[in-house]
DNA sequence: CCCAGATTAGATAGATCGCTCTAGTAGGAT
DNA sequence: ATCCTACTAGAGCGATCTATCTAATCTGGG
């Protein structure tokens, strides 16, 4: 079995995602990682707040690592576009819409309310966004091209897992991921 | 001075959109409206549950006509795409980047959390959909090609509003404005 | 003027919130 | 064997949550 602080991430990023930070309680954090109460703040001693904190950029951390999963096991940069938000679309339907972007949500609950979490989202998109940019550089996109082309593809993502969400279904996420690769092609044509 | 269920629609559509559904307490939005605890439930009887699905209604409803009226004041469609984009990046910087999506924020909390709470945002979503593939649609675009660039833009929108939220930058807005401009261009040339 | 319905006003109930506190156990180092 | 640190365990605190309740106060029609 996974060590308690594991689980309490684990479990605090599943809720988070799906009923957000203010929506989740810090029983039932412990519930779903079979901790007692005394162990979160050994392991989190500034409470809620800094497991949010943890959770948010271990959530971000995993989820470059999914992309980067799939971008290795694609022939190209437009397959690995479009394998992603294939993924996305399975997830969602396969967790009965549940399971979209880890941070979102929390994303927008605290921009304006908690500056520590925000920070913490403001770090893990900052390093979604380098992170696609470089790798669309390396594909060989001009370095401003490849950072307008990697902020259109997380907009389409996100707004699509919002759309998609609510209105149950995988539509937005075909139409946003479609234009995601068209974007790509042309961007690697080298198109104005 | 407005009615007092109209203030408590104001006041709670203000708290939800920057700090959720979750994280906004009723007393919170009494303070907001200044009206009394009896007053809330005489209007509402259903309570929280029932002042929210009716302020997410309202919220959409007050969207669809923001894009009215800009639209309506531009002379050609990308115009007016142009222009929304701009207008929800002022509106940011202006609000200290606490205002973008009215609903989004409640949106993501609900979906897997509150059956009645998620319909209300379907339903302005869907509304939203149909709104603007119907106004494509009458600048002369195919019907199915004007779906696709109305989810298209408003993935773009929603997705750069978080991240703009989030990063306190309207970079996001910026790129996804510019490209969804490009894209009710290309469709209106009827480029495939 | 008076009555009836609409609305205001806020005390308070009962549940739940995040968190602190003390006490106990497990396991390795010496 | 003992001791020390790491961790487990959960009772309980004060605050806050949503919602209910009763009573007071408007306001328009007869």
């Amino acid at each position: 079995m996974a060590g308690t602080k594991d689980r309490l991430l684990d479990s605090s990023a599943e809720l988070f995602r799906r009923q957000g930070y203010a929506g989740t309680g810090i029983k039932q954090i412990l519930a779903g990682a079979q901790a007692p109460f005394g162990s979160l703040y050994h392991f989190f001693p500034g409470g809620k707040e800094e497991l949010g904190a943890e959770t948010i950029r271990a959530s971000g951390r995993l989820y470059i690592e999914l992309f980067a999963t799939i971008a290795a096991q694609a022939p190209d940069v437009p397959s690995a576009v479009r394998d992603f938000f294939d993924g996305a679309a399975q997830t969602l339907v396969e967790t009965d819409y549940a399971d979209a972007c880890p941070i979102a949500t929390v994303a927008l609950e605290v921009s304006s309310t908690n500056e520590q979490l925000r920070q913490a989202c403001a770090e893990v998109f900052d390093g979604w966004i380098d992170g696609a940019t470089r790798y669309f550089c390396a594909a060989g996109i001009g370095a401003r091209r490849a950072r307008e082309l990697a902020l259109n593809m997380l907009c389409l993502l996100e707004g699509a897992f919002l759309f998609c969400r609510a209105l149950r279904s995988t539509e937005p996420l075909r139409v946003a991921g479609a234009s995601a690769v068209a974007a790509t092609r042309a961007a690697l044509a080298g198109d104005t």
